[in-house]
DNA sequence: TAATTATTTAGCTACTAAGCTAATTAACGA
DNA sequence: TCGTTAATTAGCTTAGTAGCTAAATAATTA
């Protein structure tokens, strides 16, 4: 199952926020690893993993390598796995911001 | 960060498997167990990591202890992180049958 | 109270993952 | 071709997780 790599690769802090650096632009394995407090070879294996998972892809450019997300990938299982556990909530949506506050005065 | 503990549930399978379970009904520890090949302790801990995550809560009945699922724990961490990544993408929605047959053929 | 059922906790082994440094591969530029 | 930069792979250590069986806790029933 695709779902299992991908909640795996999820399963990491520092590759969740991988993520989020790509969801911006693509980066090269250099760019991105100059933003952790991390050696570049377990940026590196950050990388393959969320690569094994179909969350990313890469393309070598001459000297760097360059990773881009995949994001239907990641909208396909998130939102796979949302309906089979909430048959019946329809959508998923942010919840509006009044809503919240009702709830957080009851 | 709560997304932290739940992502780190979500990544095993069995433990996807309970929520699923749970997503139709309430259960007793035993009768999630029963669905399983697996010993009951080793469903004991999943249960526990789950509940700690926040994606489940417990109450004991009794001689038995009923599990439910925390639906919004899921829901909101689940598109919290789905808009920060994904920022353009609007609100989560599910394929269409008709366009995913579409990229089949193409 | 003693026995039974439901569930968890303790203690163990085996495996996997995360991080590091050192070494290797790949491409560029003088 | 040689040196430099970019990135990965290899090899290691440490820590965490999954599964098991056996033992303990909690509640029910005879």
């Amino acid at each position: 199952m695709a779902a299992d790599k991908v909640f795996e690769a999820l399963a990491s802090r520092p590759r969740r926020e991988i993520l989020a650096y790509l969801s911006a632009q693509e980066l090269t394995a250099g760019e991105i690893a100059s933003r952790f407090a991390m050696s570049a070879p377990s940026i590196s294996r950050h990388l393959s993993v969320l690569e094994a998972s179909g969350l990313v892809s890469s393309e070598r450019q001459g000297q760097f390598i360059v990773y881009r997300l995949n994001r239907d990938s990641l909208v396909n299982t998130l939102t796979g796995f949302a309906f089979e556990i909430c048959p019946k909530a329809g959508p998923l949506k942010r919840e509006s911001r009044k809503l919240a506050a009702k709830k957080q005065g009851a």
